[in-house]
DNA sequence: ATGTCAATGTTGCATTGA
């Protein structure tokens, strides 16, 4: 079984890619991250078509996430209970459904715009939910895994300079404690393997060049419990999918489970 | 094969978020 997770970075906007990267990589399921669509405007037609149901939440312009799967779409469960608001609104920034014989989350960690912005608060406070709505999950017997968007690299070593990054989000210990006390729920990091140089970077900024230096980051995840990570016979970043025109600026990070 | 991209409102550019 091959799950996938991938920030796609509008699903309009990259909806013949994600089709043809679908057919072509054999994923069973995938977690999606910034949809950037409404629900009534996701084109869960176009993945019916290719054998994949979808479950989505998402509300327009920003955010949104959705799992698309063809080994069965069940118990979906929309938004992250507990939950925090930014602004009065609740973003659609997490979904959860049982494929087949796994569980898995879609996850968009908030971004957190700066450090001592509100929106980095709110980000800790996202984190400090998710644990708490996972932790009965993460101590199951059933493999079991949140995907997704974390906007936090785990080690100096999923950027591609640190002190590039001093004083930025994605990188303080504060975010860094909020992945641990994650994992003490007893998941732990899926690290892929890279395609190509040393590290297995998912994400390069559009600007200045970023993919050809090689300027990535490490922020797509996958955190499972011990059943999945038992599981995973292979896990790689898809660096070919960020390369030429129409990319998302995140590529997909691929796990292959031997269930 | 690469010196942003995408959605939306203030609409054919400016603004916002990433």
């Amino acid at each position: 079984m091959r799950i996938a997770t991938w920030n796609v970075n509008s699903i309009t906007a990259r909806l013949p890619r994600l089709l043809a990267w679908l057919e072509s990589s054999g994923t069973d399921v995938l977690c999606i991250q910034e949809t950037k669509t409404t629900e009534e405007a996701f084109p869960t037609d176009a993945l019916a078509e290719l054998g994949y149901e979808s479950a989505v939440r998402a509300t327009g312009r920003w955010n949104g996430v959705a799992i698309v799967s063809r080994v069965g779409l069940a118990d979906v469960v929309g938004g992250l209970p507990g939950g925090p608001e930014y602004d009065g609104v609740e973003e659609p920034r997490a979904i959860s459904a049982t494929c087949g014989p796994v569980r898995v989350w879609s996850v968009y960690v908030p971004n957190g715009r700066e450090v001592g912005h509100p929106h980095f608060a709110y980000k800790l406070q996202w984190l400090k939910a998710l644990r708490d709505a996972v932790a009965d999950d993460a101590a199951g017997d059933r493999p079991f895994a949140v995907l997704g968007d974390y906007n936090i690299a785990p080690h100096d070593s999923d950027v591609w300079d640190p002190t590039a990054f001093i004083g930025a989000t994605h990188v303080t210990p504060e975010e860094r404690e909020a992945l641990a006390a994650l994992r003490a729920t007893g998941l732990d990091d899926v690290v892929p393997r890279p395609l190509k140089y040393d590290q297995p970077f998912t994400y390069w900024d559009y600007r200045q060049l970023g993919f050809p230096k090689n300027r990535g980051m490490r922020i797509d995840l996958v955190y499972g419990n011990d059943p999945f990570r038992s599981a995973v016979s292979d896990a790689y970043v898809d660096r070919e999918e960020r390369k030429g025109k129409g990319a998302s600026d995140h590529a997909p990070v691929v796990t292959d489970l031997t269930v």
